[in-house]
DNA sequence: CGCCAGGTTGATTTCGCTCAAGCAATGTGG
DNA sequence: CCACATTGCTTGAGCGAAATCAACCTGGCG
């Protein structure tokens, strides 16, 4: 019973790698083997549904692997993806804790293995163990910050600029620059999903892509790109264009 | 010593009105007097600042009366209102939870009277008293879901349907409705800063608000607005337009 | 009285959206 | 194995919302 009640080669979460970085860093060895076994853990395939916008939070959940996208629809049905989530982040936490419904759908972008963590539970360990509702805390704070951020440079910054801000954000998780100065980036969405991720629309992503080969900033191959000078990309920023 | 320190005609955190709707609600008559020897009141004229982007945080601020606006200032200095803040509301509490440098800056809209309190001081009140911590945490994840909302407004709806979503929530505050339906709203602000606060320049704003007058939605005179139907501002917004 | 900041209006330009077509890669069924 | 849908991406043409530039008006205020 201690390990693994569900789930087909699932990792235990005493050696879940994602831990360490996670808000669950703080639980010691016995409320992490209660965390473990008031978990279920769940396979999502692409473009499957974690939860909807506007449903009721009843837990949270951790991703363990694969990517999930936020998403929120407007009145015509088109999607914004209002950020990406990794291994090892939590997700849906922020209706948890005001006891509301979620903002945001959060949607499967490739497929991923997600554990759930019902609220009783998750209550009840915040309640023993003050650190974890501190790490939760801060959690909040951060994403207040770059959801603000994000708002201001979407009503101040042109797509470029902000699709170029995307790619130096996109390069820390899924990228290398190398000691020239080149920057390689392996792109963990498609173009659709970039584009909604800088609110525009495909087509004017393609046209701005266009443009930065043309400028001999990147270069694009699927879903690698290549910047031949990192520095340069930068720069472009601080000058405002 | 129990009875106003410092500042002309302060109030006590005793009978501060406020106390009632804000984080500090929690505390006992005991953490109350600790949080109000540790206190220091300030006043603020129109336009000066609280608090400048960039700058750490090295405690909270209680806003006793008056108006402050959360600045973000682009490269060529053009400012975007973030969010105004009213009486009661605490301020830079985002900063002061990360241990970071405040992402916004406070300027007073109008004069002010803004109570300081000190890093240490709040922690204290925050480990002795987890409820408080609780609070912040409540307010941070609210704050979390208006600015995720914001984001995804200012990217799919045009300036008219955001300047009357913002008439719609100022009306709450500021405003009152007869029982006949109509609507009237003193606004605390001044053009521009209606115009930074739904992200546009102040030529659209008063473009917009002539076509909202065309219209027969809604008049506007100086700070005065008077919709006659409040009703069909809100089927504006289902249809979008 | 003239000055000045805030607000409105007009003319022009620009950026990004919409609509529409074309194209490459992948899949599907006969 | 080929004809064909289908899906994701790119390109083009036209349009519209909002920014920019500039003038002008208004109401305080020294």
């Amino acid at each position: 019973m201690s390990r693994q009640p569900n789930g087909h080669g699932s990792v235990s979460c005493f050696s879940c790698q994602n831990r360490q970085r996670s808000e669950w860093c703080v639980l010691n060895e016995k409320e992490l083997d209660q965390f473990s076994r008031s978990k279920s853990v769940r396979e999502y395939s692409a473009g499957e549904f974690i939860y909807h916008e506007g449903d009721t939070s009843n837990g949270v959940y951790c991703l363990e692997d694969g990517l999930v996208g936020l998403r929120k629809y407007d009145v015509e049905g088109n999607a914004t993806l209002v950020g990406i989530v990794g291994p090892g982040r939590t997700l849906g936490y922020r209706s948890f804790l005001v006891g509301g419904s979620h903002v945001t759908s959060a949607e499967a972008v490739r497929s991923c293995r997600v554990c759930f963590i019902d609220s009783k539970a998750v209550r009840d360990l915040i309640g023993q163990n003050p650190a974890l509702g501190y790490q939760f805390l801060r959690r909040v704070a951060k994403d207040l910050g770059h959801a603000t951020e994000r708002y201001h440079q979407g009503l101040t910054l042109s797509v470029r600029d902000r699709f170029v801000h995307l790619l130096l954000l996109l390069n820390r998780k899924y990228g290398q620059v190398t000691e020239e100065g080149e920057m390689v980036i392996d792109l963990p969405l498609s173009r659709q999903d970039l584009a909604a991720l800088v609110g525009t629309r495909p087509e004017t992503l393609a046209r701005t892509i266009r443009k930065l080969e043309e400028d001999g900033l990147a270069y694009f191959k699927g879903r690698q790109v290549v910047a031949p000078h990192a520095e340069s990309l930068f720069s472009e920023l601080d000058l405002q264009s």
